[in-house]
DNA sequence: TAGATTGTTAATCGATTAACAATC
DNA sequence: TAGATTGTTAATCGATTAACAATC
């Protein structure tokens, strides 16, 4: 084959937002968009919106535009939110418990399942409906249900030896919060999220 | 002139990066280090980590490699962060109270000076040792000491709004937790954190 | 038919990497 | 001097955008 056809990361990152923009628009009633009108909206090149959409199919009509309600339920089937997806907080600390709190997950219709932690003292509460679970229960909850996504919130000493756990339990994506390299195989993937890091590349443009 | 020699985002953002990695080598006493071993490090190739530290300046020896603490304070004083940086949140609901319990932000060096809110049932309390004020208290911040960077964590609807209050402050940088797209002259950066779209662009990969 | 907008190709732009002379 | 590694150029790769035929 010439054409390996993989689309690239940079493409899938801007679908969300493309989502976003069409569940806004969905909301005032707007049954059409044109490519210009995305554009306009997300600071970007009408190209840009045509060419990502097309990676994936021929979703709208020439001379007319986008249908929003069927574009975005494309998206969602792309992105493969259109079914519920079970997410858990592994490391359940300050930041693990600041998002268990997070309202903005829930409201983009995602299920946190569940919490996890080694600490006794924490086992057993309940912060915002989730329930923090003691490490073991991962297993558990895997086999029964299955989890999509870990949200990744441990101390960085002993990330990489829980990530270890979870690839044995068949975890595919990865949502990192804690400050440091994960190994894992490339067939699962690790965004990482570094707030840190956020603030200190802001920096060099306050000066 | 025929080069603007302008530094794009992509390389600043690899920036905190390397002088994390650098801060670890220095607490490990190595003394000097190899475009090679950061890249191996970093999971980048050596090529990529030169060129993008020459666009700042020689900071190496031909044959030798760069120097970890010397590398390491060029770095700071690049991202600007050689300074005690001042932050403010603003916005104390749950994700801002969360933001303000975080420790890694104060690890990392910054000074969290305050948050701000309009509701006055949170004003006065204290998280973490950082104090919620009401929100005109931010003129006067501002003039005595300053303010570098504003963390932003209120609810979508009023966020352009307040926005356009921190503008008329004069703040340059904003890290921008809420799920809109705000309007800022170009003299002023913002960076997105999104969690939920995080979460979603994960979700394609699990499928 | 005339006007609008997509889907797609080709051109452009920018970022990454390979390669190597300079030099420690 | 021989070996190592930088700084930098040129080649490559990939992403963005301009342009336009297709078509509603």
């Amino acid at each position: 084959m010439t054409k390996p056809k993989r689309i690239s990361k940079i493409v899938i990152k801007r679908l969300p937002l493309y989502n976003r923009v069409l569940q806004q628009l969905e909301e005032n009633k707007a049954e059409v968009v044109s490519s210009a009108q995305l554009a306009e909206k997300l600071g970007r090149t009408p190209a840009q919106i045509r060419k990502d959409l097309t990676y994936f199919g021929q979703f709208g009509r020439r001379g007319v535009g986008y249908k929003v309600s069927e574009l975005r339920e494309k998206l969602r089937e792309i992105l493969g939110i259109h079914r519920r997806i079970k997410v858990a907080i592994v490391g359940a600390g300050r930041l693990g418990q600041a998002l268990m709190a997070y309202p903005g997950f829930r409201k983009q219709g995602f299920n946190i399942v569940a919490a996890f932690d080694i600490d006794p003292q924490k086992i057993g509460r309940v912060i915002n409906q989730v329930k923090i679970y003691p490490l073991v229960e991962l297993e558990r909850f895997m086999r029964r249900g299955g989890i999509d996504i870990v949200i990744l919130a441990t101390p960085a000493p002993v990330a990489q030896e829980i990530v270890d756990r979870l690839l044995k339990l068949g975890i595919k994506a990865i949502l990192n919060f804690v400050p440091a390299r994960l190994v894992v195989p490339e067939n699962v993937i690790v965004h990482y999220v570094d707030l840190a890091i956020e603030l200190e590349s802001l920096c060099y443009y306050t000066k």
